[in-house]
RNA sequence: GCCCAUGUAGCUCAGCGGUAGAGCACUCCCUUGGUAAGGGAGAGGUCGACAGUUCAAUUCUGUCCAUGGGCACCA
């Protein structure tokens, strides 16, 4: 006699146990056809669930964030269906759900094409349409695991395997498809109506390299036609302000086959850069770092006392000289190493921070660049904090505030900051990695942030939190790090004396506040779209003037703008007014100053904005009292 | 590194077994025009590199390089 409590709080009474179809088709009609799932006391199942006990049940529909997740995983077994009777020996593996649609898997003898996706969407349609029931089974663990392997699913017989034993195996079956699955689905395929084939990739089985390379197909699925044209919408829209586009365009910076992951920055890219790291190094001046610099290039010797040597050496590149190897540096920790260990240190001079802007290379594989996001040679605001045990948790929280305040500076509030704990491969003793876990977890409860525990991610010495900001596409990118190491300092022989009179040895903390600045600039472009606050602006303001006789006054005013410490140029060529300033509007010049007849005769200058906002007319003084406001305030321009 | 795709003028792209074309940009000329494209002329390419097939290769095949989308990696 189950008793089902509705989640607006009222209660049905069944004389028997009931379907979550039946319950909404007690509540009406419209919910029964609207129905996907149901969520029974916080459960999601299929609408074929069989209540019989005392249960709170939601029916979920096309209106619930879970409808929407149950479209797009039955949408990947309906493209799993679809493959299957196109090409029989596929062989299938998984298919999860992900941000804005779902994947799927496949074992094939050849690769698919993109003939071979518009070809299976087409059956998918077919399928949908047929609107077939899709139905739960549960199997016998044995008799499922003999099934497929009958049937040549030696990937679904291994996965079935390695579920645990007191869990079901359930198989959902759709005309003439079965595939293992945890469900739920919808009732029948007729409800899968709006979806796309997206791509196609390799993806290891088990993403594993060491595995075979199994065939993904990546899709999108929604459950209205205008909900996936605005998602497809948004999508040209964010490859309009891929950092890679905009540099070009914007003659940023440029990469060339010659040198693969090295970026060349031009006049405006650089600017841009300067701006960065000037402020970075002001902002590290006022917070107790002192900056310095050490070689690119040092000897074997080092690396390997460090590690690195064995650990990186496929991804470092090295020189040699005179009977010498080197190693270009990777990072900047063991040169800031040497430093802290000439003189003899006392616990009187920590924490010490010492900053630098390093210039590192790594060989990257190729596949991994990306744009300037992803390089070999790159430029990190890194620093190291030398300090005692007691030190970390007060210097990690001020790390952190100093991060949130430079990452507001720039415009960021979206930051995800994840926790990565002990790997299986690490030095150092179970109690010392305890410490600097809980350590760093409570600076983060501390400051009341919100992070992704991420175990079994942390560096070999030490756990680590990052701070990942997302690209325009939604990738996310990790900027910001904070990594402990009780292990280097020793390694690399570095000690102090304690207040005790005894040699002791510090610990580190690695941070970097940007990451790179090659890949921060490249998210700062794509966040922007490429219209840069004015205090990054390569370019502030131009003067233009209207035609050849107002020449000189152009250039005066430019001149002033300039002796104001703006970075401002005039545009004297001769082309019409609408011209230029489509020109500069396109190439998003925050400032459009235009001299006419007008404007020399009153002493003025009309203003205008990127946004195509007319400011009017106003004096040069006015004006320069506007930017350089606004350069100070590190605000945009409309 | 692995899978798939791509590589033609500065940029965006079309084209094709008989050694190339558009728009924009560039140069020159005309135009001096008031808030997102004025007009004309000109110049510009070893068709990513190297092999192979062919009477003939930018076009077909192979290898390599680079880029893009993923996977793996990211001290």
């Amino acid at each position: 006699m189950p008793v089902v409590t509705l989640p607006d709080g009222s209660q049905r009474d069944f004389a028997q146990p009931v379907t979550v179809a039946e319950v909404a088709q007690a509540i009406g009609a419209g919910l029964a056809r609207a129905a996907l799932a149901g969520k029974v006391d916080g459960r999601l199942v299929d609408t074929s669930y069989l209540i019989s006990s005392d249960v709170r049940l939601g029916i979920v529909t096309d209106r619930d964030a879970e409808g929407l997740e149950v479209i797009r995983h039955s949408t990947a077994h309906l493209m799993a269906y679809a493959v299957k009777e196109l090409f029989p020996s596929a062989q299938v593996t998984i298919g999860p759900v992900i941000e804005n649609g779902f994947y799927y898997d496949f074992a094939f003898e050849r690769p698919f094409t993109l003939d071979d996706l518009a070809t299976i969407e087409r059956r998918m349609s077919d399928l949908a349409r047929r609107d077939l029931p899709v139905q739960r089974e549960v199997w016998q663990r044995d008799q499922a695991v003999a099934f497929f392997k009958s049937i040549g699913e030696n990937y679904k017989a291994e996965l079935i395997d390695a579920i645990p034993a007191d869990q079901v195996v359930s198989l959902y079956r759709e005309g003439d498809f079965v595939d293992l699955c945890r469900g739920p689905h919808v009732p029948s395929t007729g409800r899968l109506k709006v979806f796309k084939l997206m791509k196609l990739a390799g993806a290891y089985w088990r993403g594993d390299h060491r595995n075979e390379q199994l065939q993904r197909i990546y899709g999108t699925a929604w459950i209205r036609k205008e909900d996936q044209d605005a998602y497809l919408h948004m999508l040209e829209e964010a490859e309009k302000r891929d950092h890679r586009k905009l540099g070009r365009q914007l003659d940023l910076f440029h990469l060339q086959d010659e040198a693969p992951g090295m970026v060349f920055w031009h006049p405006k890219g650089w600017t841009i850069w300067q701006e960065v790291e000037q402020y970075i190094r002001r902002v590290l001046g006022a917070s107790g770092y002192c900056e310095v610099k050490t070689p690119m290039i040092m000897d074997r010797s080092l690396w390997e006392r460090s590690g690195h040597w064995q650990n990186y050496a496929e991804n470092m590149f090295t020189t040699a000289s005179e009977n010498r190897d080197y190693a270009i540096k990777p990072m900047n920790c063991p040169g800031h190493i040497q430093i802290f260990n000439q003189g003899l240190r006392s616990y009187r001079d920590l924490p010490m921070r010492l900053a630098e802007f390093g210039s590192c290379h790594r060989n990257e594989p190729s596949g991994a660049l990306h744009g300037i996001m992803r390089v070999r040679a790159f430029v990190q605001d890194d620093a190291h904090i030398f300090c005692t045990e007691q030190q970390v948790l007060p210097e990690t929280a001020a790390f952190i505030d100093l991060l949130q305040q430079i990452y507001a500076d720039f415009g960021f509030t979206e930051i995800l900051v994840k926790l990565s704990t002990r790997p299986a491969k690490r030095i150092g003793s179970d109690e010392a990695w305890d410490k600097a876990e809980a350590a760093l977890a409570e600076a983060l409860a501390a400051k009341a942030l919100a992070y992704d525990l991420q175990p079994g991610e942390g560096a070999f010495y030490g756990p680590k939190i990052e701070f990942s900001l997302k690209d325009c596409l939604g990738r996310v990118w990790q900027c910001g790090t904070l990594q402990l190491d009780f292990a280097l300092p020793q390694r690399l022989d570095a000690h102090y004396v304690g207040e005790n009179n005894e040699r002791q040895i510090p610990v580190m903390l690695h941070r970097a506040i940007l990451g790179s600045l090659e890949r921060f600039i490249g998210i700062l472009v794509e966040h922007y779209a490429g219209a840069m606050p004015l205090w990054l602006s390569p370019i502030q303001a131009v003067v233009l003037n209207i035609s050849e006789k107002q020449a000189d006054y152009a250039r005066q005013v430019a001149a002033a703008l300039r002796g104001a410490g703006l970075r401002v140029e005039a545009d004297l060529r001769n082309e019409k007014i609408t011209y230029k300033i489509r020109e500069h509007s396109m190439s998003k010049l925050p400032y459009q100053v235009v001299v006419g007849d007008k404007e020399v005769a009153a002493n003025l200058v009309a203003v205008r904005t990127r946004g195509g906002r007319d400011l009017g007319q106003m004096t040069l003084e006015a004006l320069t009292g506007r930017l350089l406001e606004e350069v100070a305030a590190r605000s945009g321009t409309a």
